[in-house]
This record gives C-alpha cells, sequence and structure tokens, in this order.
RNA sequence: GCGCCCGUAGCUCAGUGGAUAGAGCAACCGCCUUCUAAGCGGUCGGUCGGACGUUCAAAUCGUCUCGGGCGCGCCA
C-alpha cells in the first residue's frame, strides 16, 4: 500500500461512513507539504459547513498517527497538506527491494483479456515513419497493459486479399517487364515503381523461368511482409500473431458474416452493389459491403476479423490507426452493433501524423508525391533506442515533428541519453564501490540501515526525500497510464525521475567514510536503477550499464 | 457543409477539476584535484487561441467562436 493509500484509509477511518471519494495527492509546492487532500471541501458542500472548520476536525483525528504522518496543516479554502514521515516513507521503499524486477507492476492478472491489434500495413511497399509511430505507440501500449496487469495479446492484420494484392501483383509485372525491356505504360492504379522495385528485383534472383504473374505477385508480397517483419522486430516491435486476412475469406468468415448482417435486414441492394445501413448506426452514409462486381469491401473483412477477435474471447479490444482512418470507426462499430456486439469493447486510438525535420526544415510526407520517408532510412540514422523514444514521447492524439538531427546526435542535447545515462550513472557507482569495497555485502531490505538517509543536512534532506517521492509514484504513475492508454507519460516520468536522481547526485555524494550513510545511500541508488530499468522495459528501450 | 483530432514559452512537447502552469532545445551567466560535466544551478521567456458558462477552485468540464490538420469513394 502506497503512502497515499495509507493516508486516504486513515482520513476514511476518522469519517466513518462517509460516501465521498476520498482524493490524495501529491503537492507541487514544498510549502503544502508531500501530500494534499480537498475532502474538506467536497465535503462542504454537502454538509453546509465551513471547510476550514472540517478540515480542522479531521486533523484532530489525525495528528496522533504520527507513525505515518510527520505533520498536518490546514489551508486557505480548506486543503489539508500532510507531511510524511520518514519512517513511512522507508516503509513504501522497501517494496521496491521486495519486487524488484516486478516493482511497479501488477502482480495479481486481471481478468480482461485484452487484444491490440496495431501496424496493420499492407504488404505493398516498406513501412513509413507514420507506420513507424504506430508501431512504437503499440508497442509501448502492449507492454504497459501486460504490466498493469491485463491478459493481453497483439496482432499485425495482414491485408493480403484483394485489391492491395491485385494491385502489387500488376505493378510488380511492370517492372518485371521493364526489365526485360519492355515499354511500359505507368498506370495509376500501380504502387510506386521506386518502393516494389527492389523487392521485384530480390525476387526474381530465385525464380526459374517460366512463372505465372500471380506467383511472382505472392513471392514479392511474402518478400515484403518478411521485411516489414524484420525491420519491426529490430526495433522491439513483436506481434503474438499475424493474422492474414485471406484467412478470414478462406474459412468463410466473411462469408457467414455477410449472412447474417442480411438475415437483421440492414443491407439492400443498390446499382448492383449490397449496401449496409450504416446510417442507421450514426454513420453519415450508408456503405458498400459488396460492389457490384463482387468483390467484398474491406469493411466486411474489418467487422468480420472484429467479431472473430470477440469470438476469440477478448472482453477489449484495442485497434491502433493511422488518423486518416478516422472515418472508418463508426462504419466498423456500426457493423458490429448491428450483429448485435457490444461495439464500446473496441476502442480506436488514432495515432496522428508524424512530420519530419531535417536540417532545420519541415519535410512534408507524400505519398503521391513519392517522398515517403521510412522506418528503416530514420531507425538507421538513429538507432532503436532513440527511435522509439522520440516516436512514444509525444501523445498519440498530438501531431509531432520528428526531429532527426536531435535524434541522430549522440551527446547531451538528445533526450534518450538523459534517462539512459541515469541508469548507467547508478551502475556505475556501485562499480565504484565494489571496487572499494570487494567483499562488503549488506541487505538492501532493512530498515534500520535506510534511516540513515536522513541523517543530512537540509538540502540533503530535500533532495533525498524527493528522490525516494519520485521513486515512489512509480507503481500509481503505470496503472495511470494504462487507465489513460498514455505509454507517453512513463516516459514523461522516467525523465522526471532521472532529473531528481541528477539532483540527488549532485548534492548528495553516495560514496563516503560515513559506511550506514553510504550504504543507505547505496540502497536508494539501487531502487532508482531498478525503477529506470523497469520503466524502459515498458518503453522497450535499453537500460545501459555504462555510456 | 458535417464529423474526428489539435491549439500551452522563440522551437518540440508535458500537465488524473486544485494552491504561484512545467521540462527539453535555442540564448545568456555560473559550477569538475573526490562516485561519468551525456550532469547541476541561475537568467531570459506565457493574456494556456478567444468569449461566455459550470464550480469554493478551470489549461483541464460545457456551449459558442477563430486558427491548423485529417476524413466524409462500389480506395485501403
Amino acid at each position: 500500500m502506497s503512502y497515499k493509500q495509507k493516508i486516504q484509509t486513515e482520513i476514511k477511518k476518522a469519517l466513518n461512513g462517509i460516501t465521498e471519494e476520498i482524493v490524495v495527492e501529491k503537492t507541487k509546492l514544498k510549502e503544502h507539504g508531500d501530500a494534499a487532500t480537498n475532502i474538506a471541501m467536497v465535503l462542504a458542500k454537502t454538509q453546509k459547513r465551513n471547510p476550514l472548520e472540517i478540515a480542522n476536525e479531521i486533523k484532530e483525528k489525525l495528528k496522533s498517527n504520527t507513525a505515518l504522518i510527520s505533520k498536518i496543516d490546514v489551508a486557505k479554502p480548506g486543503f489539508l497538506n500532510f507531511t510524511i514521515s520518514d519512517q513511512a516513507l522507508i516503509e513504501s521503499l522497501l517494496e521496491v527491494y521486495k519486487s524488484r524486477e516486478n516493482y511497479g507492476f501488477v502482480q495479481n492478472k486481471l481478468k480482461e483479456k485484452i487484444l491490440v491489434e496495431y501496424v496493420s500495413a499492407n504488404p505493398t511497399g516498406d513501412l513509413h515513419l507514420g507506420h513507424g509511430r504506430q508501431a512504437v505507440i503499440g508497442s509501448c501500449l502492449v507492454n504497459l497493459l501486460d504490466k498493469a496487469g491485463y491478459n493481453i495479446s497483439s496482432e499485425f492484420y495482414i491485408n493480403d486479399y484483394g485489391e492491395q494484392i491485385t494491385k502489387l501483383t500488376e505493378t510488380s509485372w511492370a517492372i518485371y517487364e521493364k526489365l526485360n525491356g519492355k515499354q511500359i505504360n505507368w498506370s495509376e492504379g500501380f504502387y510506386p515503381e521506386e518502393g516494389v522495385s527492389p523487392y521485384v528485383e530480390k525476387v526474381l534472383e530465385d525464380m526459374k523461368s517460366g512463372f505465372m504473374k500471380e506467383e511472382l505477385g505472392q513471392k514479392v508480397k511474402d518478400l515484403i511482409l518478411k521485411s516489414q517483419k524484420q525491420l519491426l522486430s529490430s526495433c522491439k516491435v513483436e506481434f503474438d500473431k499475424w493474422f492474414s486476412e485471406t484467412d478470414l475469406h478462406k474459412n468463410k468468415v466473411v462469408e457467414e458474416i455477410l449472412k447474417k448482417l442480411k438475415e437483421k435486414d440492414v443491407t439492400y441492394e443498390h446499382e448492383g452493389a449490397l449496401w449496409f445501413k450504416a446510417e442507421e448506426f450514426g454513420d453519415v452514409r450508408d456503405r458498400v459491403l459488396i460492389r457490384s462486381d463482387g468483390r467484398p469491401t474491406y469493411l466486411v473483412a474489418d467487422i468480420a476479423y472484429h467479431i472473430d477477435k470477440i469470438n476469440r474471447g477478448f472482453n477489449k479490444l484495442i485497434t491502433i490507426w493511422g488518423a486518416d482512418h478516422h472515418g472508418q470507426e463508426v462504419s466498423l462499430k456500426g457493423g458490429l452493433k448491428a450483429l448485435g456486439y457490444d461495439a464500446d469493447k473496441l476502442e480506436v486510438i488514432f495515432v496522428q501524423l508524424v512530420s519530419l525535420r531535417q536540417h532545420g526544415q519541415e519535410v512534408k510526407m507524400s505519398k503521391r508525391a513519392g517522398a515517403v520517408i521510412t522506418v528503416e532510412e530514420v531507425l538507421n540514422e538513429v538507432g532503436a533506442d532513440a527511435f522509439r523514444y522520440f516516436l512514444i514521447e509525444t501523445h498519440a492524439n498530438n501531431r509531432m515533428v520528428f526531429d532527426i538531427d536531435l535524434a541522430k546526435k549522440q551527446d547531451k542535447d538528445n533526450p534518450v541519453y538523459y534517462i539512459q545515462y541515469a541508469h548507467a550513472r547508478c551502475c556505475s557507482i556501485f562499480r565504484q564501490y565494489k571496487e572499494l569495497n570487494a567483499e562488503e555485502k549488506f541487505d538492501f531490505n532493512n530498515p534500520e540501515l535506510l534511516m540513515n538517509l536522513f541523517k543530512s543536512n537540509e538540502q540533503e534532506y530535500a533532495a533525498t526525500k524527493d528522490l525516494i517521492l519520485k521513486i515512489l509514484d512509480f507503481p500509481e504513475e503505470v496503472i495511470l497510464a494504462a487507465k489513460s492508454t498514455s505509454p507517453n507519460r512513463i516516459a514523461n516520468y522516467l525523465k522526471d525521475l532521472a532529473t531528481n536522481l541528477h539532483q540527488f547526485y549532485t548534492i548528495c555524494r553516495v560514496i563516503s567514510k560515513d559506511l550506514n550513510l553510504t550504504k543507505s545511500r547505496l540502497a536508494l541508488i539501487e531502487a532508482v536503477k531498478i525503477t529506470i530499468a523497469n520503466g524502459l522495459k515498458i518503453l522497450g528501450i535499453t537500460a545501459p550499464k555504462a555510456m
């Protein structure tokens, strides 16, 4: 139990029988103590009393609990400000050593089974930076939800059926013919030549003569898919399952869904096509399910795929799409609703677009102009750690600018190193200590020893306490980030923690002649190290022992 | 026209209805004979796009408005 929860419990006890939620939060200013609650102001309304009066009553009831709270103040409109006792801080800190590599993570698995689907790029070319952002956000979210106790699975939906594959096949064949010296009039319906060409050339190396057009297309698709998989894997984006759209058609799942939609009477025929009455389910217009030439649209397959997910036992579906797909959400949810499924089980996260800045200039990404910045280019330039950090730092809802020059820098300007350096610093202190005290080993899990942390001057005391409080924020931060599906919060938390560590390091010398103080500070450093490492684990960024 | 997202320091971005809105970068000034200066401290920088409302309390919630991005295909 965190110190905040302990205070909460105590207040609840003091005010027995109240139904209002008691919020205890960290304070921003030192003058306000370590934690505060607004409960007196909340109660003032229902009880029609002066909040200061209520606050003072609560203060009287709690002030004897010195083991937890060393000081209580009542402030202005009706805040109760608490200063946490040193003893309580140490007790909380012990949790870090008990849990170690699981510190901050929820131990008891929740029942909820969540499936996160992300990237799901077409196997028709290179992944661009937008995919990269979705990939990083998705994989961090998967890690985060997993650590927050959910049963989590991840999937990449392969659009390997229908139009795109036909287009890819035609494009590949055209490239093949061009290589054989034939004159090609490049069709509007083709994919950009420079994106597909390298794959075609590679495939042709192993092809025996006399192959069919479709065979070439399949091979090119397989190669593109394989390279996407390798590329994603190289920046630690892994999936539990690669789900093929073709299987959905082969296994008659799409057919089945169509049949059910017809049975529910939410379809009609118009101009030779089969339409879904999407407008009845909140869409701006009705949508085509089967084109007049008999080919199904992506929408049917999408509905079928999401229903298949629910039928596989997931209680919650998270689907990550690029922001340019937001118009599809209502149609898809409409399809689920039409078939009697709870559309609220599906949460679509839209990742806004990424632009790139290079040499101080914004590079506009445009597929048409062929100015596509690929994941591979950027990844090769900046490395996996910086790639992930830069793409996770900004909330998905926000458009972002990827500053490639900054990400490339191997120096202090690059924020990813700031966090990693904090971890390396911790490791370095231990190396130093071991050199001086080869045989000396001790148990961190020792409250008496840890109390030495507070035997210091005022400035040191403040830095020590700030650092401890920041470490103790981590478990709550994980839960809040998970609940709001905001893995970027973890990046921001780690930046703050690193700051606290660097400040502490500057003010408090760890290794000194005072052995007890040294040991207690080493224990604190150990706790920082554990917390940073655990946070970086969620982000899929390495925690270097030395830099 | 309708819908979704965004608008916070010169730039990039944080900020679960709380108290005096933060960080990094850029600019300027300091700090290494002791654990990594990839660090720390300081200065400069803001009508949180605007208006009205709800509230003891609003960057945060609501309505309206201005600005930007995206979407509204028998494309995906």
